[in-house]
DNA sequence: ATGTGC
């Protein structure tokens, strides 16, 4: 590809060579048109990642992959701690464990539609957003302490939703390692009164109708049915993720120069994973994923109130909650062998094959659920991870459509008003807490779902199962 | 992404 130094490996992989600091050669993967119109910021981003110490090849592009903050959004790069492999705060990013949760209920499109406004307004009303959103629930020190280590298993002991909704979340709901003592004072006191909001920005939550199934066998496994209604909850870490992000990018950088790392982009703040630096940020990271599924388990409980009191006797059962903002030690077979990494995924999904021993029991013989969201208005996507997927991708895949426009961009040119009128047009009840948010949100400031879906299930890391389409969206 | 926007 002229001028862009990359050369075409695949029919969907482009490879990056070594060029000046870089350690590693960078794997991109996607369809000729999703590379043409890759920013040059994410080859950019790419190289400095693939510059860092104790990287192990390939750092990798999702097809979704647009700039991020230090790492590209739809990044996955892997370190070996006993190569000097680093731990990047800047690299996992502000919202740590940012994902995707969804729910199933046992309703059809035709019942909820009569009632589709109502139930916008209600969940609206029940469910807390927004910038700056509090309301959900105060937590006294113990119990901050308590959620920061027990994530929505703390969450299910408080009261907020069923013991069966944690064997259907990444690491059954609770992240080993946390260290709630690596949590700053100012984190905590950003999350106080923020447990169970959903945020704002691209988080959401959105009821949805499943309008294909692609894979039966998959979709019958993940208990998924034509027309069923689910529920997609899309949020993060809130304050405190940012908290902890802030606090040890600052820790790192100061420590930087102690470890002889000099850093190719400040915001790749980063310490060795064996150092003192890296095992507290570590630690306090997991912390921040034990708040995101703990919100994400509150809100769950907020969800399944609201559709009990407009549908008596509804269930709503959680298919998966996936994490998309991480560094996670998982073994992967590489040229050296079958290694344990610290795999950063920045914007992108674990994707587990059928056989791998991390998959809970119930996806065994048919693989992870998959969750990708699309832009707001547009389809979203659940896909189950396979066994065939290529090893450069440390069974990963794209977490949703990804940008084509920065945030400034878009609201320049998509007036909030505009997009609630399109929507609106397409029968999809919206409700928003911030008009002007909108237009950051804006469907055409997003890649085509559709060209990013195709290409990650054409490249094997995930096997299209359905397409869901949203009927009403609560956006913060 | 986010209590501190360019």
């Amino acid at each position: 590809m002229g001028g862009r130094n990359l050369t075409r490996r695949e029919a969907l992989v482009w490879e990056l060579a070594p060029s000046g600091a870089m350690r590693v050669p960078c794997l991109l993967f996607g369809s000729s048109p999703l590379i043409d119109a890759l920013e040059d910021g994410v080859l950019t981003q790419l190289r400095n990642v693939a510059s860092l110490p104790g990287v192990v090849a390939p750092v990798v592009a999702m097809p979704d992959a647009h700039p991020g903050y230090g790492f590209p959004i739809g990044c996955v790069a892997a370190f070996d701690p006993e190569a000097g492999g680093v731990v990047s705060a800047g690299g996992v990013g502000f919202d740590i464990a940012c994902g995707v949760r969804t729910l199933l209920t046992d309703l059809d499109a035709a019942d909820v539609a009569p009632v589709r406004e109502v139930l916008a307004d209600a969940l609206f009303a029940r469910i807390p957003a927004g910038l700056g959103g509090t309301g959900g629930l105060r937590l006294s020190e113990r119990d901050m302490d308590r959620m920061l280590a027990g994530g929505a298993v703390w969450a299910v002991t408080e009261g907020y939703g069923e013991a069966g909704d944690l064997t259907r979340c990444e690491e059954g709901g609770r992240m080993e390692g946390a260290d709630p003592e690596a949590v700053s004072s100012r984190a905590r006191e950003r999350q106080r009164d923020a447990l169970g909001t959903l945020g704002s920005g691209n988080h959401y939550l959105e009821v949805q109708r499943v309008e294909e199934i692609c894979d039966a066998r998959a979709a019958a496994a993940f208990g998924l049915r034509p027309d069923q209604v689910a529920v997609s909850i899309h949020c993060g870490s809130r304050g405190l993720g940012h908290q902890v992000a802030t606090d040890h990018m600052a820790i790192m950088r100061q420590a930087a120069p102690r470890h002889g790392i000099s850093l190719p982009d400040r915001d790749l703040a980063c310490a060795p994973i064996a150092s003192p630096e890296g095992a507290r940020y570590l630690g306090a990271m997991r912390a921040a994923i034990n708040c995101a599924l703990a919100g994400r388990q509150v809100i769950t409980h907020l969800v399944r109130e609201v559709f009990a009191a407009l549908f008596p006797g509804c269930h709503l059962r959680l298919l998966y909650d996936v994490s998309h903002n991480t560094c996670k030690v998982e073994r992967h077979p590489t040229r050296r062998g079958n290694q344990q990494l610290h795999v950063h995924r920045k914007g992108a999904t674990r994707a587990l094959g059928p056989s791998h021993p991390d998959l809970p029991q119930a996806f065994r013989g048919v693989g992870q659920p998959v969750l990708v969201g699309g832009s707001m208005g547009t389809a979203s996507y659940i896909l189950s991870g396979t066994d065939a997927s290529p090893p450069a991708a440390f069974a990963s895949a794209c977490h949703g459509a990804g940008r084509t426009l920065g945030r400034k961009q878009a609201v320049k040119r998509f007036p909030g008003r505009g997009v609630l009128a399109a929507l609106t047009a397409k029968g999809i009840s919206l409700r928003a807490h911030d008009l002007r948010g909108l237009g950051e949100e804006a469907p055409q400031a997003y890649k085509d779902i559709e060209e990013v879906i195709q290409a990650a299930h054409g490249l094997g890391l995930a096997v299209k199962t359905a397409r869901l389409r949203p009927l009403a969206c609560i956006k913060g």
